[in-house]
DNA sequence: TTTGCTGCAAATGTTTTGCAATATC
DNA sequence: GATATTGCAAAACATTTGCAGCAAA
């Protein structure tokens, strides 16, 4: 099965319509699976398809994206919204951010499943997301 | 020990200037210990000691005190730092976020130190701080 | 044909900055 | 008196919004 297909096909589920400025987006997105995308990045990369599209469109677009649990929004305190893909295996990945050069290394995460448990019973709070960063210096970093 | 003078000691031993401003900046941190603060809710507080302060003040001063980690900025994801004293027990503790209405509830962690030994070691990183957030619904909220 | 979507420009809200006046040390 | 700090206003920056025209269904 074909990811860009299954994601069209998760818009028109929504009832949402398939402009070519999605598509274009959602490919954009497909391809730099591994980045960690902002609004801005993703911009740059799609008016090279289509020079008329406007900032606000791809906003909008990772907003919605966003919504319907395609994406999932990060925020690397460098004040700007990131955006990745919401993969199918439901597994959590967080983030080790090096503050000297900006590199970000992904490591995944059980163990904070049961921390979850825990808290949310104590507290009476329903968690519905968590997120865990790390910030320090990377090995290439660590040299100079 | 006086919390205020050790503080005003701080800023001294870093060779910044005492002004009537960074005092009552200081001293509203230190009345308000529960809160998380932003910029603006300090400026308001501030204000009323001394309408003459600028917000940009409010603005360095707590750039300055983070600086010198008096302050730790911390981020819920609405669209503004917040800062709090950065307490003397180097202790962890993380939030607990209502997506609802905002309210924050903190809890300790000592967890998350095991977990930072390994990442630490298996990505040849040196890990200089953590930030951990749970989003979530919370008891109150949930009964509406 | 209807409704949602787009691009543009203007608005928003937080934070930063330039600068001349001022206050601390 | 030298230099850091202030207040103000303007700038910067990411993001959102209003709106008239356009396009997908």
């Amino acid at each position: 099965m074909d990811r860009f297909q299954d994601l069209c096909e998760r818009l028109h589920q929504k009832e949402y319509k398939l402009t070519p400025q999605r598509k274009i987006i959602l490919r954009a997105l497909l391809n730099g699976d591994d980045a960690h995308l902002s609004a801005e990045d993703l911009y740059g990369i799609v008016k090279q398809q289509n020079p008329e599209i406007g900032l606000a469109t791809v906003y909008r677009t990772l907003e919605l994206l966003a919504e319907i649990d395609v994406l999932q929004k990060i925020d690397f305190g460098d004040g700007r919204l990131r955006y990745e893909l919401a993969s199918e295996e439901a597994h959590h990945h967080h983030h080790l951010i090096c503050t000297r050069c900006g590199k970000v290394l992904e490591f995944e995460d059980d163990l904070l499943d049961s921390l979850e448990q825990a808290i949310q019973c104590r507290n009476q709070f329903r968690i519905l997301d968590h997120q865990l960063k790390f910030f320090g210096v990377c090995k290439e970093c660590q040299i100079e």
